[in-house]
RNA sequence: CGGGGCGUAGCGCAGUUUGGUAGCGCGCCACGUUCGGGACGUGGAGGCCCCCGGUUCAAGUCCGGGCGCCCCGACCA
C-alpha cells in the first residue's frame, strides 16, 4: 500500500479526548475514529491488525478442535427471558421493536443462541463433545464506555462454547481452551496473567480471566509476591492474621461521644482497628442485611452478593437503617433481632472486640463471638488487599491493575437445563449437556497491545499483529533515481510476500520518520539520495537504537530474515 | 444514576466576563524555494459558533429548555 493512497492519516497534535496512552496512540496514528460514545470505526490500518489477530485466534481455536460458526446479532427477547438474563443484564441489554412490535435484543453475548442451536442438533452422547466458536459483533449498552477500545458498546468478540457429556470432559475441554488462549496471547506479544475470577450471578464453578497488567486497567488484581496465586479482587481470598489470644473479659459499656467511624473509634480508644467489629448495612432486593466484619477489613460485595443470590445489592440508605431499628455509627450485632445477620469469619480471629451498643455515643468493650452474639451465616466476605497474607503460602499479597482480555467459565448445566438441551447417554438416560464458555475481546486485544507496547515516539507493534511488517520510506521522491530505486524495492518486497506500507508522499524526512515511529511497524527501510549513492538501503528495526546499511540487491532477503519469513 | 467539565473550520484551541464585521496554530489547495527527524515564502479554500425557543436595533456571547461528548464515582455474564 502506498501512503499517498491509503485512507486515513496520522494526527500531528494529540487528540483531546483520550486519557490512556493506548487510546491516544490509536487515535493519533489514525487507526480508529469514534462515531459516538463507545462506538468506533476501524480504519484500514487498524483493520489489518484486527485481521491478523483474528487469524491467530482462528488458528489456535481450530487447533483446539473448534469449529467456526456465526450466530445472529438480532435475537428474540424470549430467549433471554427463558434464561432469566433479560433481568440479569438489565439496561445493558439493547432492546428494539420490529415493525410488528415484537421485541428483539441485540446480542451482548451468545450463550442463549448457541444453547438453542445445540438443543436442536445434539441428541446423543455420540454428538459430544463439541467446541463451537464465532467472531461476531457484540452490543452492550454500557453505563459508561471509556478508555478507547477497552470498554465500548459495540465490539468484536471471539466467543466459544463447549458442550460435554461428562464433567471430566468439560475439565479437559476447558484446559484445552485455556492453553489455546495462552498461545493466542503469547503470539500477540501480550504477557498475560491468568487469574481466578468471579463467575458472576449466573456463573458456574471455575472461572479464570486473562489479564494484561496495566496501570490503566479497569480491574484490580491481587497476586502473591511469592507463589503464583493471582485472582481478581472480586474473587480474591486472603488469610486474615489472628489476633493474640486473650482471656474473654466481661462486656462493658464505654462512652464514645461523636465517634462513628472505625478509624476514629480506634484512635479514641487507643486500640488497633482490628480490635473492633464493623457493622455494614446492605439492602438485598429490598431486604435489610446486617453484616459484621473485623474493623481492619472491608466487605467484598461480590462475595456477599454471590452468597445472597440477589439481583440488586447496595448499601442501605439512612432511612432504611433507621427503619430497621439500628443506630448508624453505633449499630451492634448484640441483641439484634428480626434482621438477617451475616458475618465475615474474621470475627472469630480475635477476642474482646469493641462493637456498637446500638444507642448513640456508646460502644461496648469485650464483645466475643459466639458468647455475646450470634449470626445467621458466617463465611468469607472480606476484601483481600495489598499486604494481606496469601492464603496458599502466607507471603504478602500485592495489588495491581489489569485489562481483562479473555475470560473462561465452566458454566455447567445452567443454560442447558433452562433450554432443555439434553442428550441420551450410553445407558439411554436423558441428561442435560454440560457447558463451558470462553471469550476474547478482539478490539480490546488491539487496544491492549497498543496500551502495552509503545515508547515516547509511538506504537511498537509486535510483528504478529502489526498492520504492515515494513514501512518503506523514500526521501526526495521528486528525484528520479530515488523514486526508481524505491519503487523497485517496493515491488520486490511485495513479490516476496513482505507486507509493506510505502511512504511515497512528498513530505520531509522528519514527517515520514515520525509517522513511521508513530505507527510502529517492526521494520523501517529508507531509500534516499544518500543511500542509493552507495547502492544501499537503510534498515532500522523499530526497537533498535541505530540503523544499519544493507546493499539494495540483498535487501529483500535481509528483510525476510529479519522478519522471520513472509509476512503478508 | 450522582458529581464535575466541555460543545466555535478536518484536528487542537482562543473569543463568552463587558452583546456590535468569527479568530489563531496545525492540516488542506496552488506556485516557488528547500530536502535525513514534524522546513520556509506567497496566494487561497474551508463556519448551522451543538439544537430549539426567548430577550435585544443587534446574540458565539445574555435567559430558558433540550441534545451530545469527556472525566470521577455507582454499574460492568
Amino acid at each position: 500500500m502506498r501512503a499517498t493512497q491509503i485512507f486515513g492519516k496520522t494526527l500531528r497534535e494529540d487528540p483531546a479526548e483520550a486519557d490512556s496512552i493506548g487510546h491516544r496512540l490509536l487515535i493519533k496514528a489514525g487507526l480508529v475514529q469514534q462515531l459516538t460514545a463507545g462506538v468506533y470505526s476501524y480504519m484500514p490500518l487498524a483493520l489489518r491488525a484486527i485481521h491478523k489477530i483474528e487469524k491467530i485466534v482462528r488458528e489456535e481455536m481450530d487447533a483446539a478442535g473448534g469449529q467456526e460458526v456465526q450466530m445472529p446479532v438480532l435475537q428474540p427477547v424470549e430467549l433471554w427471558r427463558a434464561s432469566g438474563r433479560e433481568q440479569a443484564f438489565g439496561q445493558t441489554l439493547f432492546h428494539l421493536l420490529d415493525r410488528r412490535e415484537r421485541t428483539l435484543v441485540l446480542g451482548p453475548t451468545h450463550e442463549e443462541v448457541i444453547t438453542d442451536l445445540v438443543r436442536r442438533n445434539v441428541r446423543s452422547y455420540r454428538d459430544l463433545p463439541l467446541l463451537l466458536y464465532q467472531i461476531q459483533t457484540k452490543l452492550r449498552d454500557e453505563a459508561r464506555p471509556r478508555a478507547g477500545l477497552i470498554r465500548v458498546r459495540e465490539f468484536g468478540m471471539k466467543d466459544a462454547y463447549s458442550f460435554h457429556a461428562q464433567p471430566a470432559s468439560l475439565d479437559e475441554g476447558y484446559d484445552r481452551v485455556v492453553q489455546a488462549y495462552k498461545n493466542i496471547f503469547q503470539r500477540c506479544g501480550l504477557p498475560v496473567l491468568v487469574v481466578e475470577a468471579d463467575s458472576g450471578a449466573i456463573g458456574g464453578k471455575d472461572s479464570q480471566e486473562f489479564m494484561l497488567i496495566a496501570e490503566s486497567g479497569e480491574d484490580e488484581v491481587i497476586r502473591c509476591s511469592s507463589c503464583d496465586y493471582a485472582a481478581n479482587l472480586e474473587k480474591a481470598k486472603s488469610r486474615t492474621r489472628p489476633l493474640p489470644a486473650e482471656e474473654p473479659r466481661s462486656l462493658e459499656e464505654v462512652a464514645t461521644p461523636g465517634i462513628t467511624s472505625i478509624p476514629d473509634l480506634a484512635r479514641f480508644l487507643g486500640i488497633p482497628e482490628a480490635k473492633t467489629v464493623k457493622a455494614v448495612f446492605y439492602t438485598c432486593d429490598g431486604q435489610p442485611v446486617f453484616v459484621s466484619i473485623r474493623g481492619d477489613l472491608e466487605v467484598n460485595e461480590t462475595k456477599l452478593k454471590n452468597f445472597l443470590k440477589c439481583q440488586e445489592l447496595r448499601l442501605s440508605t439512612e432511612e432504611e437503617v433507621r427503619a430497621a431499628g439500628l443506630t448508624a455509627g453505633y449499630a451492634s450485632p448484640i441483641g439484634l433481632k428480626g434482621i438477617r445477620r451475616i458475618a465475615d469469619d474474621s470475627i472469630t480471629l480475635g477476642s474482646n472486640f469493641v462493637v456498637g451498643a446500638n444507642k448513640p455515643d456508646t460502644h461496648l468493650r469485650n464483645a466475643n463471638y459466639p458468647r455475646d452474639f450470634q449470626v445467621d451465616d458466617m463465611l468469607d466476605i472480606a476484601k483481600a488487599a495489598e499486604g494481606h497474607e496469601c492464603q496458599r503460602c502466607g507471603h504478602p499479597l500485592r495489588s495491581t491493575r489489569g485489562i481483562e482480555v479473555g475470560h473462561v467459565f465452566k458454566l455447567g448445566t445452567v443454560f442447558t437445563e433452562a433450554f432443555g438441551a439434553t442428550f441420551l447417554d450410553k445407558d439411554g438416560v436423558e441428561r442435560p449437556v454440560i457447558m463451558g464458555c470462553y471469550g476474547i475481546g478482539i478490539g480490546r486485544l488491539l487496544g491492549a497491545v497498543v496500551e502495552q507496547s509503545h515508547d515516547d515516539k509511538g506504537i511498537v507493534f509486535p510483528a504478529s499483529v502489526s498492520p504492515y511488517s515494513t514501512y518503506l520510506v523514500a526521501l526526495n521522491v521528486d528525484r528520479q533515481d530515488v523514486r526508481r530505486a524505491a519503487e523497485e524495492l517496493y515491488d520486490r518486497l511485495q513479490a516476496a510476500g513482505i507486507d509493506t506500507l510505502y511512504d511515497d508522499r512528498e513530505e520531509t524526512a522528519g514527517v515520514k520518520f515520525n509517522d513511521a515511529d508513530l505507527l510502529g511497524f517492526p521494520l523501517r527501510l529508507t531509500v534516499s539520495p544518500r543511500t542509493i549513492r552507495e547502492g544501499k538501503v537503510e534498515f532500522k528495526s523499530r526497537t533498535a537504537a541505530k540503523p544499519q546499511m544493507v546493499p539494495l540487491e540483498g535487501a529483500v532477503e535481509a528483510a525476510r530474515a529479519l522478519l522471520g519469513g513472509p509476512t503478508a
